[in-house]
DNA sequence: AATTTAATGCACTACAATTGCAATGCTATG
DNA sequence: CATAGCATTGCAATTGTAGTGCATTAAATT
């Protein structure tokens, strides 16, 4: 089942949500792929978009992805329209200043708009 | 009943989420504010804030913002430990850089981390 | 084979977001 | 002043996602 949950993360080339993944297999329950996916993040395999659409989505890590050591750097960016949510692994999210005093551990950059495939129709 | 959230929202100086407004007005209700808080929204008179914490937050907008005709470009910075997100106004966001095609319209920046009070502790 | 551990499925809870509808209050106009 | 129309508010209920508890099944270890 984890392969298959896998399998099927690595066919999408966008983040998805667990809704998704369960309409995908309705063979299985909510629960399984919510813990699948928890057991996968927390072995640095997925990692959590907040997209702000209000559900949480899941994508793979890269190749070399350190999302489980230092924050997960790129950027994400969310389409208004087709509601998709794709990961800018190229993108790096550029140095941000603080105020004095205060200390970064991590960093949520997500850009709303229309994606290429939308803004081509 | 506006006024008295307006003016609530002005004390504060940090994100309010809906309920923390509703527990300071124990008189009123959930939706009125719900609404009320929507209403602002629409009116640029708040700009809403997705701080990851998985409850929207509520803040005035600046003097000069212009969140209502162009995107909100200050960044937010949520504490981990306090639990209180700050409006960060006088830190922009830097420029995106976005592959051909995409079209960016809003740009959300949530940093997390210690905010200045924790670390002083 | 028996025992232990991991994985799965079902049922349920918790909470934020949201909507429908009725009741109330306010305004404008005849 | 009456009343019709609209905005605001309150209550109840619904939706939807996240998360937990427990029993059951599958897999691994001895």
């Amino acid at each position: 089942m984890r392969i298959l949950i896998f399998k099927y993360l690595a066919e999408q080339n966008v983040a998805t949500s667990l809704t998704d993944i369960e309409n995908a297999f309705d063979k299985s329950e909510r629960t399984t792929l919510y813990r699948t996916l928890k057991t996968f993040e927390e072995n640095g395999v997925v990692h959590t978009i907040d997209d702000g659409s209000g559900v949480t989505k899941y994508a793979l890590c890269e190749e070399n992805c350190r999302c489980d050591v230092e924050s997960d750097l790129h950027l994400h960016f969310h389409c208004s329209q087709c509601n998709e949510t794709v990961c800018l692994t190229n993108h790096k999210i550029p140095q941000i200043n603080l105020p004095e005093g205060y200390l970064a551990e991590d960093v949520n950059l997500v850009v709303k708009g229309i994606c290429e495939k939308c803004n081509r129709i």
